[in-house]
DNA sequence: CTGTATCCCCTTTGATACTG
DNA sequence: CAGTATCAAAGGGGATACAG
């Protein structure tokens, strides 16, 4: 997220991409849209390997864009839910383009390469 | 662009993700879409800042996956051309969606904190 | 000109323990 | 429950030298 020189041209999509990419903000973002609110605990049963480290920083992150709401209930236990914001919606037709276009992209490498075939490409 | 865990629910959304991210594929991606054609030279020229290393290498991942045509002229010196490919120019409408919505969302970011404050975001 | 091959660093991610 | 703190590991990226 710093340095990042991109001559002055593709800086909107680096903002983007700042936003979405990561090892976990995809899928912490498709729970979001998908279930309302969740709390901290929902969320990480939904997503068992994450760390609670870095559950906490991603939401920090989606939470500083505006990407999503965090909402704390002064009580004891405490109870922390996170939903989408309303700004956040709007990135949803992004995502699904992205979804979409990468779905058919994985078909197409099936093609190119085969079945059964992982990624491979060593070097 | 190994270990994604994503919970096959987003696994397409990655795959998109994988081709467009990293330091310095945007770029990259930008200025063949814009030219036609360029050599290996001409993509150093214009993007000072990265090495034959970085450069080799994201040509050859955006090769892979059958983004961009990598044409050799069997002549000394070497000559080397890459372009879009037919396939490529697929890519073309997400990557400009994805610009727009980061164009929108620096402007967001200003609103929320004000005008030359670059992201500090610590911690 | 168009790359490879090494070696090094830094950022991101992870494991684990601790706290209000 | 919802985090923070600390330390360690991994992977992406960079500097530089060499090669066909």
């Amino acid at each position: 997220m710093a340095n990042q020189p991109t001559g002055e041209n593709c800086k909107e999509l680096q903002a983007a991409l700042d936003i979405i990419s990561g090892k976990w903000k995809p899928i912490i973002l498709f729970h979001l849209m998908e279930n309302e609110t969740l709390r901290f605990s929902e969320l990480q049963r939904a997503i068992p390997e994450i760390t609670k480290k870095m559950l906490t920083s991603q939401l920090r992150e989606l939470e500083y864009n505006n990407i999503i709401d965090r909402k704390v209930y002064q009580q004891v236990p405490p109870k922390v839910e996170y939903s989408m914001s309303d700004y956040g919606h709007g990135l949803k037709p992004l995502l699904v383009s992205m979804r979409t276009w990468g779905f058919n992209h994985l078909e197409h490498l099936e093609n190119l390469y085969g079945e059964d075939n992982e990624k491979v490409m060593e070097n």
